[in-house]
Formats: C-alpha cells, structure tokens, sequence
DNA sequence: TTGCTGACGAACA
DNA sequence: ATGTTCGCCAGCA
C-alpha cells in the first residue's frame, strides 16, 4: 500500500529539476518528518512499482553519495544518469553538491 | 507474532 | 575524528 507520506515524496522527487539533486532527509524534513528519512529511501525503493518515471538517481544521502545505485537495474545507471544531466560522480559521491543541490522546500508551496 | 534489516541522519561516546 | 545508538516504520523470515 502507498500512504500520503509515500506519495508525497514522489511528488517532491518528480519535481526535482533536471541538473538538481536532493537528498533523502531534506525531503524527509519538508515533510514534517524530520527522521523519517529512512522512509524516504524506502518509498524510494517502491518509486519503481509506482511510478517508473521518477527520478529516483536524482536522490542522494546527505553527502551527496550514491548510496541507492545497487538498487538500480544496473550498478552503473544511477551514476551514468546523473552524469547525463551534467553532474560529476567521484567514489559514488556526487562533486559541487552545493551548486546542484536542490531545495525541496520551494516545491512545497507549488504542492 | 517477534525480531531483524534497511536508498538516512542526527546525537552521543 | 571515528564508532555506536537511536528514531523512524515498512517488509520479510
């Protein structure tokens, strides 16, 4: 079953600009859930079943790493997509996190 | 049913 | 600086 907190982070990860990443627990925290941030990861891994078209790769931990790439049908597509949209991936981190991060707060008021 | 795990993250020690 | 614990809670054995 799919509850309003699952799809409200797909809403918010739909959203996500093309060239802009966001991570796990600012979704969380725009959702009133400060730590339910493993839920996000979690709705995540459910995304595909739900909505095959949701940027998934565009979701990272709060590094800026990879750290959902084993989930993807190939090990390498969540990086090859994110380089596609302009980033740089270095060790399964994503380089200039600060220029590419996205704040999910802006799309909050649009919701 | 209970217990463990996990695409996280913050608080402690 | 590194390692452990805890909160979150949906699946699964």
């Amino acid at each position: 079953m799919v509850n309003d907190f699952y799809l409200d982070v797909f809403k918010i990860v739909k959203l996500i600009p093309k060239g802009k990443v966001t991570s796990y627990g600012l979704i969380a925290k725009c959702l009133g859930s400060p730590q339910s941030s493993r839920m996000v990861g979690y709705a995540m891994n459910y995304s595909h079943q739900f909505d095959p078209s949701i940027p998934a790769h565009r979701v990272l931990n709060r590094n800026g790493c990879l750290t959902g790439k084993h989930h993807f049908p190939t090990e390498t597509m969540m990086q090859d997509l994110l380089e596609a949209e302009g980033h740089i991936i270095e060790n399964n981190c994503i380089k200039n996190l600060d220029k590419v991060l996205w704040n999910p707060a802006e799309a909050i008021e649009i919701i």
